[in-house]
RNA sequence: GCCGGUGUAGCUCAAUGGCAGAGCAACGGUUUUGUAAACCGUAGGUUGUAGGUUCAACUCCUAUCACCGGCUCCA
């Protein structure tokens, strides 16, 4: 078998057999669940009455494994003949979960995968599809990870199993980088950056998923959200602001009482009338459309806000900016005629890929169809599927169907982008509802004089500010660009016969609005450069000492560059302003 | 919400039943520096919270809250 990516996940799959393998050996009254690859390793699914896997089994578990390897078995397919016989089988070796799979598996022409030793005797077998690698000598790197709990099937109505994460590698030399790239991938969360740069915090006193915007993270979220308004305003938007609170009666009309219940905070006050802490923007944006009668000469209407929403999420799903409880979204509705809809798709699928690239950021694109429990008309599902279709296809952008993943009042295509360790998170996302202008009765007057229905477009391109700042963070690792970062430059003197000079060139500075300041702390220059650009991760340090002084210059350092030599003082803040004005 | 783990100074972490400690940061002083950590000193704590066991609890037990890794959820 050649060793490349494609067979990888197979190399996976047949040690995570190796794993239940060693799990039965050590712990006989374990139940097998189910153990596929996955996209950086594999995982076993375990039913182990009365002991909980701790770190101290992984080892175990692990030792066990090279021994079964070291024994140089061989896998072999099996076809099962009398399923009937087999499912009773399991059953009688107490395989509950086997029986099951095999039991809804039963037509399938469902097979076993034998571990054989070269004399041909069985050393383990499971119920699997395959395929495998030939033998265990393929099983040479690899490391168990860490444990977790998992509901058996996927579905928290059942019962909690526990799983054991593990990775594997064609050789060690892949295996150590992978593990290399965990450690590393750890430095750059977004958590530990918010602290040591002093970006935001959380607070129990205020509530989890709760953030604390600090004055660091505040200013590059001013940056973002002036690139955010003008380009709004290029794009045609017009830019509204909506209150935090409305009635509940507003969330029964728009549906959000029955569907989001759960989600939503609802507040009291003494006179009896209830309010929702507002959990999304549209109800609102659509209140604003009603305000007025459009024809279809208005249209598109594109509005827009960066608006707070709350929402009640499970405890166990917070995380740091990535999920949280109060958020602002870059939110915007459209409404639009069925006809418009190709091209404000279209540039909505732009104004989302110019604006990640701006970050140099990639992302991955799905599509969601129409799910079973829809609302609408068949006719207009398919019209929107295939304009969504034809608008992503006309970028030429690759991306994923997802049948029947959609939202049940439209079709959406969302953007996926991804955190330090790989996992991914919702972006940008383009959802159409043919749901909430039924609700609200919305019209507009058409060519024919005849009231219409518009069709109504969602969409954020960040998603969510936090969201999208904890991705930033990791992305650039903290160190933001010049044109977003908080500090943009120290200035060093050298003694403090500089300072007066310094204080000059940061009159100049500021008078650019360049955000900078003098560190005129009794400290050696060393300690002031390494902690501006190594702790702080500033962009650029200017050094002043006698020879800058004498000849009316400043000497730079750049972050990651290191000395980049002596400037003209206007001559370096030119090139400044350039490089923020082109968000480099 | 579920399974497991963690919670000690602003930050990173020690202290396994017997006097709560270190480094960094902060503050005071000395030093006036030529490109990624100068030196001396001072202060900083209801050990997440509430109970319990014990002569004695950061340490053991119970509850609770928060965070971390997953699962589920994210119309």
């Amino acid at each position: 078998m050649e060793k490349n990516n494609e067979n990888l996940s197979i190399l996976r799959h047949s040690t995570s057999h190796i794993m239940a393998q060693a799990v039965k050996n050590l712990f006989p009254e374990a139940k097998l669940a189910i153990g596929p690859s996955i996209e950086n390793g594999f995982y076993y699914d375990f039913d182990l009455e009365g002991h909980t896997f701790v770190d101290e089994d992984l080892q175990k578990i692990e030792d066990e494994m090279k021994k079964i390897v070291k024994q140089n078995l061989y896998f072999e397919k099996y076809e099962i003949e009398n399923v009937e016989k087999q499912i009773q089988k399991f059953k009688d070796e107490g395989e509950i979960y086997k029986a099951e799979l095999l039991e809804e598996h039963k037509n399938d022409n469902p097979t076993l995968y034998l571990t054989k030793d070269k004399d041909g005797n069985v050393l383990f077998d499971d119920l699997c599809s395959g395929p495998h690698v030939p033998n265990t000598s393929y099983i040479k790197a690899f490391k168990l990870l860490n444990t977790a709990g998992a509901y058996w099937r996927g579905s928290e109505k059942n019962k909690m199993l526990q799983r054991i994460y593990g990775t594997c590698f064609w050789n060690k030399e892949d295996l150590n980088k992978y593990i290399e790239f965990l450690e590393e991938a750890k430095k750059r969360d977004h958590r530990k950056l918010g602290t040591k740069l002093d970006l935001f915090s959380i607070r129990d006193e205020i509530g989890g998923g709760l953030i604390l915007w600090h004055p660091n993270l505040a200013c590059v979220r001013e940056e973002i959200e002036n690139y955010w308004r003008n380009e709004h305003h290029k794009r045609g938007y017009v830019i509204v602001n909506t209150p935090h609170i409305a009635k509940s009666k507003l969330w029964d009309i728009s549906g959000h009482s029955d569907h989001y219940r759960e989600n939503m905070y609802f507040i009291h006050d003494d006179e009896d009338n209830e309010f929702v802490l507002k959990p999304m923007n549209c109800p609102f944006h659509i209140m604003i459309y009603e305000a007025n009668r459009y024809s279809y000469r208005n249209l598109p209407l594109r509005m827009a806000e960066l608006g707070t929403v709350y929402r009640k999420e499970r405890s166990g799903a917070l995380s740091g900016l990535t999920r949280v409880r109060g958020f602002t979204q870059d939110d915007a509705h459209i409404f639009c005629t069925l006809e418009q809809l190709v091209d404000e798709i279209n540039e909505i699928i732009d104004f989302v890929d110019y604006t990640l690239k701006l970050f140099n950021m990639t992302y991955e694109v799905e599509l969601s169809t129409r799910p079973d429990n829809y609302t609408g008309i068949l006719e207009n599902w398919h019209k929107a599927e295939a304009g969504l279709k034809e608008a992503l296809d006309k970028r030429g952008l690759k991306y994923e169907i997802n049948e029947g993943d959609g939202a049940f009042y439209g079709p959406k295509i969302d953007f996926k982008l991804k955190d330090a360790i790989g996992r991914t998170w919702q972006g940008a996302t383009i959802q159409l509802d043919f749901n909430l202008p039924e609700r609200f009765n919305l019209k507009y007057v058409d060519k024919d004089g005849q009231m219409k229905t518009p069709v109504m477009l969602h969409r954020v391109i960040f998603g969510s500010m936090e969201r999208f700042m904890g991705i930033l963070i990791e992305h650039y690792e903290g160190a933001f660009p010049l044109w977003l970062a908080p500090t943009q430059i120290v200035i060093v003197p050298i003694a403090t016969r500089h300072q007066e000079y310094g204080q000059k060139i940061l009159m100049k500075l500021k008078n650019e609005g360049i955000r900078s300041y003098m560190d005129d702390r009794s400290e050696s220059m060393s300690y002031k450069i390494r902690e501006a650009l190594q702790d702080k991760k500033t962009p650029y340090v200017i050094v002043i000492g006698d020879n800058e002084v004498e000849t009316n210059k400043i000497s730079i350092r750049k972050r990651k560059l290191g000395d980049i030599g002596t400037f003209e003082v206007d001559e370096f803040i030119n090139s400044i302003k350039k490089e923020i004005k082109d968000r480099v």
